[in-house]
RNA sequence: GCCCCGGUGGUGGAAUUGGUAGACACGCAGGACUUAAAAUCCUGUGACCCGCAACGGUCGUAACGGUUCAACUCCGUUCCGGGGCACCA
């Protein structure tokens, strides 16, 4: 009987699948265990090898609890709105709808391939109207919310109208401080004021507060895209989708209030279990930092410049001030001499592109003359602009430490401003002294004061003089939160007269009209503008009115999809809040880092505020985060000779073949190695011979070489398969190949696993050539799963032979051979070692070594020449979260007609590895020298005395005298003389 | 520039708390079976040295230094690789 994977699979993956074997239900006596896996986006190109490295994880993880006992959720769904999807399917021709559902097909077909425990019943789609019904709903949700600062608590924006019909909003200012009241040059109004106010202005104010709103703001303009994109989504100033320029434009733009909720984003950090890398990219993208706000008034004028520092007790140490080139004040206060110069510099700054701004680092700076002063010393500050200023972080301007800042030096000196040290000698004069150990000089009342002291002290000071305020300041700006574009969710919002009003929630879903051109509309907005009839509306109550044209973006549906798998069916509320507390908090989630400050962040802020309003009863989704490293591609290459000819007529040049090097012969090009050169001209000039007989007068011009990616497919290791290259690419099915030791070698690189690069490995080729027990297996022992790692098939081998030798502890030539005979101790103690390796394995996702440890039992069984029912039973349960196929198969075949996913994990004994005597490996000064064998009942000093008295430690002794005897974790002594 | 992570045989990687470095697998070499191949199995495999033997010695976890009876593990400095943030005050 051989192990036939092919049939085994797929006879199981039908019957689980026919049994609704992974059905979960909402109501279970068991504890429940949630387990989430990032829902992929359905791209064109479809799986790769790299995808289901977390999932596989995952799957191990969800099987593993269910053997122990617990209601285990583990579903599945796809995040199939956004970008990517409309652009594909301008590319293709094909509506997004179309090509989506094509692709969810091609990714669902892929997926059951591998053998997954998903639900499917419970699967998710963002793009789905009954799905996206309640992300509308939840978008209300938060456009009726403000962010109550004094309970730090999202509310109903009923109770903010109420506060204004009693007390104004003295009590809770405006968000953004700069905001007036329309009409007004105020940022407070009283409640007969509110009263006062017409519908347009009330609302206009309420959107201040909201925490869906609406405002007008820069955003990132996307020219080629014709869209907005988000902070996160621009990489070095250019898209990250396509890689098209970026620039500043002002819209009207949907926001998410997301910066309210720093301080809590950054506090639930300690109450969850993510990686520190993790939670401190979270919290550098937050960026809290505390230190004061600082008034400078401006010498001989009415201005004054407010500053932002972390670092106030350097006050006495501020040679000049530093304003961004865009910052209000700079026309104001220049003067009449330096006008020009300022002038110049600031037309100089917009000439610079983003890309340029951010990608050169040199110093410039022009001086606006204008002095500040100092509030301490009344001393006059020459106040400078520079582009290393920017307008949008703190207040745009900085008092200049070049003694205690690095980039404040390096500006001093570039311009020559005079340093004035406050560190002593804790300056050296080259170089800022940035620690926060040194004591202060030459700072008047806070001369001999430390960093810690002289921040109190400077900030009482200020506050006492009214020139300044402790002041906590965050990096994070709150979240672009619409979209030019056609396919996501429309905003459950109509315009009129420039006031946005919610439709009913009784009118949802508002479903995406279908569009057949998905052009941008007029004036930057998005497709559906153009259609007129949908967006054109009349509204009962309200009349004519203007549908928000905008959809949201792609984090919308995946912010809160978690939330959906608990009850996806529920047509009356977004999810059932007792079926919510009943799942609670995703218990596992597996994803990648590239998520970190985006979906992680919005779903968390989502979830807070869903808390707060009292619609689910946990404000942290995510308890547990495994991040998986990203499977990067072994790309191949091919070296081909490009044809440069002398003539001295015309030929046809369609006849060249292709003319292809192999790897050493392109490394000697490279080193322009001359005997390398010599050869492969010859070569080629050979193959001009054989091609042209008749033509004596063609060669070589020069040898130009490039290198050509090639499909990692057709290339065994680093030998090219030079048949299958030619059927690849019929173009160069004639074409010549200069071989070394009678093989074409290849080059490679490791790349990111791209289709362009021809690199990438389909699942669905590993899974039919192995099966996909030793796909699972092998993408868990190619390392730990957090690592980056690149894809090798090579080694795939072993796990499939370890597979081959676990059948054949089942079945010979004749048969099965497992008996019932009682196990040996032997044989127990293999299997009490296993048990207890791989539940420790697995419980610290250590998937790598868990599978070494099954690779272990299986060779040391294998040795025993065990064929015991008592121990391959249990073997198999364990087996099953890695390998679910075989081991159902093996566990059928021993009689069983109960599944074994519904098995119990094995108990392990500790008394099987109880021994009565061990080898005591023994040390000297550390060094291991010998073993001896002692009694386990031997007390420390019986040990020590057998230790002392035995020949070879004797020797090694040296007869030095005892100096200590150490027992190290009760398994070996150390004889330190 | 700043922050984080990492660097272990020919290769992927083990070593969970400072306690026998190199588990497991690939590759390679040799052998068994076979007419042959595939498959399978067995043996060897960090480097160097000594020797008839070995359950002998020395070195060895990027480099250098430190702490310790003992360091891949902790500390310091440097180099290299990967990722993140970026004139963020």
């Amino acid at each position: 009987m051989e192990y036939n994977f092919r049939e085994i699979e797929r006879k199981w993956q039908q019957k689980w699948n026919d049994q609704g074997a992974y059905k979960v239900s909402n109501q279970s006596a068991k504890p429940k265990f949630y387990v989430l896996d990032m829902f992929p986006y359905p791209s064109g190109s479809g799986l790769h090898v790299g995808h289901p490295l977390g999932y596989v994880a995952s799957d191990i993880y969800a099987r593993y609890k269910r053997l122990k006992g617990f209601n285990v959720l583990h579903p599945m769904g796809f995040d199939a709105f956004g970008l990517p999807a409309e652009q594909y399917a301008i590319e293709h021709g094909v509506h997004p709808a179309v090509s989506t559902e094509k692709n969810i097909e091609t990714y669902r077909k892929q997926l059951d391939n591998i053998g997954f425990s998903f639900d499917w019943s419970r699967e998710v789609r963002t793009s789905d109207p009954k799905y996206y019904k309640w992300t509308q709903w939840i978008f209300l949700q938060l456009f009726h919310a403000w962010y109550n600062r004094k309970n730090n608590r999202t509310e109903h924006i009923s109770t903010l109208i109420s506060i204004f019909e009693t007390e104004g909003n003295k009590n809770h200012p405006i968000p953004d401080s700069s905001f007036l009241i329309p009409n007004t040059t105020s940022t407070t109004f009283s409640s007969e004021e509110w009263k006062a106010f017409d519908n347009q202005i009330k609302q206009t104010i309420l959107m201040e507060y909201r925490v869906a709103y609406c405002g007008y703001g820069e955003v990132n303009w996307c020219e080629a895209l014709g869209t907005v994109l988000a902070n996160d989504e621009i990489v070095n100033g250019i898209s990250e989708r396509g890689g098209y320029p970026v620039v500043k434009k002002k819209l009207r733009q949907w926001y998410l209030r997301i910066t309210e909720y720093a301080d809590r984003l950054l506090q639930g950090l300690q109450t969850v279990d993510f990686s520190d890398a993790m939670k401190e990219m979270q919290s550098n993208w937050i960026g809290k930092s505390s230190g004061a706000e600082i008034t400078f008034p401006v010498h001989n004028s009415p201005f004054t410049i407010d500053v932002y520092t972390t670092r106030p007790d350097t006050i006495f140490g501020v040679d000049f001030m530093v304003l961004a080139p865009e910052h209000e004040l700079v026309e104001s206060i220049t003067t009449t001499e330096q006008k020009a110069a300022v002038e110049e510099y600031i037309a100089y700054v917009k000439s610079r592109s983003e890309r340029e701004r951010m990608a050169e680092k040199k110093i410039s700076g022009v001086f606006t003359g204008a002095y500040a002063i100092h509030p301490f010393t009344k001393k006059q500050i020459p106040v400078w602009i520079s582009e290393y200023i920017l307008a949008g972080y703190g207040t745009g301007a900085i008092m200049a430490v070049p003694s205690g800042d690095e980039r404040d030096h390096k500006f001093a000196n570039h311009f020559n401003i005079p340093i004035t040290n406050i560190f002593g000698e804790g300056y050296n004069g080259t170089e800022a002294a940035t620690s926060k150990d040194l004591v202060l000089h030459q700072s008047d009342f806070l001369n001999g004061k430390s960093y810690k002291e002289a921040t109190e002290e400077v900030i009482n000071q200020l506050e006492q003089l009214g020139v300044g305020k402790r002041k906590v300041n965050y990096k994070m700006r709150d979240a672009a939160f619409s979209r030019q574009r056609y396919w996501g969710e429309p905003f459950p919002i109509v315009w009129q007269a420039d006031v946005a009003y919610a439709l009913p929630e009784d009118e949802l879903p508002i479903e995406l009209p279908h569009l057949d051109s998905l052009k941008p509309g007029p004036d930057a907005e998005g497709p559906l503008a153009n259609l007129t009839d949908w967006v054109n509306v009349t509204i009962d109550g309200l009349g004519e009115a203007r549908r928000e044209v905008n959809t949201m973006p792609g984090y919308a549906g995946s912010s809160w999809y978690f939330l959906r798998y608990m009850d996806p069916h529920n047509d009356e509320t977004f999810c059932d809040k007792e079926i919510s507390k009943y799942w609670n908090q995703v218990d596992l989630y597996v994803g990648g880092t590239e998520h970190a400050v985006g979906h992680l962040l919005y779903s968390r802020m989502w979830t807070k505020a869903l808390y707060d309003l009292g619609l689910i009863s946990f404000d942290e989704p995510f308890k547990k985060l495994l991040n998986q490293g990203m499977i990067q591609g072994s790309s191949r290459f091919v070296y081909r000779i490009y044809w440069s000819i002398i003539s001295s007529e015309d030929f046809d040049r369609n006849k060249l073949p292709g003319a292809f090097v192999s790897k050493n012969f392109y490394d000697g090009y490279l080193n322009n190695d001359d005997k390398t050169i010599v050869s492969i001209k010859y070569w080629a000039n050979n193959i001009l011979k054989e091609t042209f007989p008749d033509r004596s007068d063609l060669g070589l011009f020069d040898l130009n070489i490039s290198e050509l990616h090639v499909d990692v497919n057709i290339v065994d290791g680093f030998e090219l398969d030079v048949n299958a290259f030619q059927k690849w690419k019929p173009e160069y099915s004639n074409s010549k190949f200069l071989l070394e030791n009678n093989k074409y070698i290849c080059g490679a690189q490791v790349e990111k696993m791209s289709k362009s690069k021809v690199n990438t490995v389909n699942p669905d080729n590993i899974v039919d050539k192995y099966g996909a027990d030793t796909f699972r297996m092998y993408e868990m022992f190619l390392g730990p799963v957090e690592m980056s790692k690149p894809w090798d098939t090579k080694g795939i081998e072993g796990v499939h032979r370890f597979l081959k030798k676990l059948w054949r502890l089942f079945y010979n030539e004749t048969g099965l051979t497992v008996t019932d005979e009682k196990a040996t101790t032997e044989e127990l103690k293999v299997l009490h070692r296993t048990i207890k390796k791989i539940e420790e394995d697995t419980e610290r996702f250590s998937f790598n070594t868990a599978v070494s440890a099954f690779m272990v039992c299986v060779n040391e069984l294998n040795d025993l020449k065990c064929t015991k029912r008592e121990v391959l039973e249990q073997v198999l349960i364990l087996l099953t979260p890695y390998a679910p196929h075989i081991s159902e198969e093996l566990w059928h075949r021993l009689g069983k007609t109960t599944s074994i996913l519904d098995a119990s994990f094995p108990t392990f004994e500790e008394k099987y590895l109880v021994e009565s005597s061990k080898e005591y490996p023994v040390s000297i000064n550390g060094k291991m020298r010998t073993q001896i064998n002692i009694d386990l009942a031997a007390t420390q000093e019986q040990v020590q005395e057998i230790v002392l008295n035995n020949e070879i430690v004797q020797k090694w002794m040296e007869g030095k005298p005892l100096k200590k005897f150490i027992f190290v974790k009760g398994k070996m002594v150390n004889v330190v003389v």
